[in-house]
DNA sequence: TAGATTGTTAATCGATTAACAATC
DNA sequence: TAGATTGTTAATCGATTAACAATC
């Protein structure tokens, strides 16, 4: 196994690597040891092609002519996202969607932690889930030097989300991931993520409009 | 404004639109009557070129010399997307996820209606929100032809999504939106989006641990 | 008219698919 | 060894960027 420097993969290689690293889980639950990348591509609808280029991009992960060791691979999948590292998440806002990210069951299959969460309503402060407490947004900077908050998410109102970008960014953080519906600014080594709900809604309706000429014949 | 006939533009192309809808929206509510590409595409972090690409794909909707009329862009793109049209949505699970995207106020702005919620939990049951009352599963087939569902929203546990997604699908729903962390196996003309919120997350991961390679100089 | 801005064609860049030598 | 499967190179396909003629 020889792993490339540094290796620049594409966003849609990155994009894929999540899904195999829980492929990769869920075939060791299995008891499966050995995996070829036609079985890793029939379960997850990736061809098996499209796998070993975006392996490649990273490295030698298999053995030719026997597969891949679903441990070794998805250890090193890992460690390509940086999964085996202890990432701090945050969430400003605990109106109906922070409430319910907060409470997202699956975040810890990746290995992410919740350790802080923030909210304007006073009414709310003091209120736990999971052990972690809410706090008011004047403890931000506070609060996420000393959780050591790596990624937050932003599930507030659009009128306030620049601005609580602008107060995570100045407190440290350098990862953002924003449900609001309005354009970020971020300097250069902030990663930023959208999550857009309804946009990605909209794309549905467009599909199901064209879908006779969407349609596969 | 020449309509081309079902052209048939990319997937990039397509989630490009709703974000230039919900711009073109905001223009028109601070009174904008002309904009152009420069200015829609500085708004939303887009060139300018791109934009007028994607739009070629569907027609001529400028004036040369000038730029667009922003009610009528947005009324053509609306109607790209089959915003025009009334789209039934239904929620299967109520967990936290599903009780947020149920009270979620964004789906409006793109005209989306919440029109079922379905619950295996027999407490939930009856249960309102926004007058929609929460329904048994053993009722999704009736409720979703009452209510001319067209849409599903799929929140349930990965274990039982792909009998959700049967059953609706029997029942004439022919989009799907999934947020199980699981590929689910749907006819050609079926429509499915994929919201993966791990994998998402941990393709910030990827970019925070990569972060000097990836930066811009 | 002159300046501005679109719509489209051509050039470039990037990602996927196909093919196959290497090798377990 | 023979069969299987990887890793990689080449070919294709698709999307973005650049350039510019058309025209308001």
């Amino acid at each position: 196994m020889l792993l490339k420097k540094m290796m620049l993969a594409s966003r849609a290689t990155v994009d894929r690597l999540p899904i195999y690293y829980r492929s990769l889980k869920e075939a060791m639950q299995e008891g499966i040891e050995i995996i070829s990348s036609e079985e890793l591509g029939r379960r997850i609808g990736v061809t098996p092609e499209q796998i070993r280029k975006d392996l490649s991009s990273f490295g030698e992960f298999g053995k030719k002519g026997v597969g891949y060791y679903v441990s070794e691979l998805k250890r090193n999948i890992g460690e390509i996202l940086g999964l085996h590292k202890q990432w701090n998440i945050a969430i400003v806002g605990t109106g109906h969607l922070g409430w319910a990210l907060a409470h997202y069951r699956n975040f810890s299959e990746m290995g992410f932690l919740i350790k802080a969460l923030f909210d304007v309503d006073p009414a709310k402060q003091g209120l736990e889930i999971d052990g972690v407490a809410i706090e008011p947004i004047n403890k931000l900077a506070e609060v996420v030097a000393r959780e050591q908050i790596h990624i937050a998410i932003v599930a507030v109102p659009s009128e306030v989300a620049q601005e609580m970008t602008n107060a995570l960014i100045a407190a440290g953080v350098h990862g953002i991931w924003n449900f609001a519906p309005v354009k970020l600014v971020v300097p250069d080594n902030v990663s930023i993520v959208n999550a857009d709900l309804s946009a990605e809604l909209a794309t549905i309706s467009y599909q199901l409009v064209h879908r006779d000429a969407t349609q596969k014949v």
